[in-house]
DNA sequence: GTACTATCTCTAGTAGCTATAGGTTCAAGG
DNA sequence: CCTTGAACCTATAGCTACTAGAGATAGTAC
């Protein structure tokens, strides 16, 4: 009845490559599951589950360790969502506060842009700006995180 | 006449830690300055002008691989500025990509955290959309870099 | 001279994978 | 049954851009 799936199948599954969920065993994340006789790892539905729940919460931008431990609540059906909330809540703020960030960089990148008439590099308005930051219009920037 | 930083003197001067601008050092981003009788490194002008060069373009998000094509470029004040133009435009595209993702993702999490009216983990909306994508709005979401 | 801070080199750690090497297992075709 | 090729195994190193520490030396203030 239940069918297992290969690691290979597993990953296609949820849209991952195969060292990404050998890597969430290796760390703790995902619980080591059956194997096969030949010594290969094989994946219940329980399994798929739990790797799709974290790959989700990965394409939303929760870091692993949040990941872990909404894990941890999710096992806990009867318990109260307050903290789960809490978490995503906090994620919001996280990305807000990128968003802003890469907003305003946005805004001094474009100006750069534009600033610059061509020419050669003595007169590059992105070369001059890159090399003042007295021409951005940003008090400071923050350095975003890639 | 010419005033000497030592490293802490610069990091602070730029705006960074000591160990990065050792880094950049060690990864040929910038020159080896001279030393102090102690080997202790002292900075002149041109050496703080470069290394804010690179904070600068690091704070505007472009990575250092860029930085070391801007700056070789930006050594060649002659040259027509279209490649520093062409990098800076890239660059500019590539935060905008970035802002939809980002976007993208802060929808999504808005709307999880607006659904949870709370109780249970067993009837969280938070939990359950982290486990079905089918719940979400968006076809499907890139992880963000961060 | 003694304390305290800053600097030196070297090494290892961070996040979240990704890629490679060198070897086994599995499924299909003949 | 045998072979071939894909998929799997482990272990290790690499990626970006730093950051943190250990243990030793240099510089500065009193
Ligand atoms: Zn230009
Ligand atoms: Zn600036
Ligand atoms: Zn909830
Ligand atoms: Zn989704």
């Amino acid at each position: 009845m239940m069918n297992l799936l290969t690691i290979g199948r597993a990953a296609e599954a949820v849209g991952c490559k195969v060292q990404t969920i050998r890597y969430y065993e290796q760390i703790g994340l995902l619980p080591s599951p059956s194997r096969s006789g030949g010594n290969q790892r094989l994946y219940d539905e329980e399994a798929i589950r739990r790797l799709s729940f974290i790959r989700h919460a990965r394409e939303l931008g929760f870091p692993l360790q949040t990941i872990r431990d909404l894990i941890s609540l999710a096992d806990n059906p009867e318990y109260s969502c307050e903290a789960a909330d809490a978490i995503a809540k906090k994620q919001l703020e996280d990305v807000d506060r990128r968003l802003k960030r890469l907003q305003a960089l946005r805004r001094e990148l474009e100006r750069m842009v534009e600033q610059c008439k061509g020419g050669r590099i003595a007169n590059c308005r992105v070369i001059e700006t890159l090399g003042d930051h007295t021409l951005c219009e940003a008090k400071n920037h923050d350095i975003p995180k890639v």
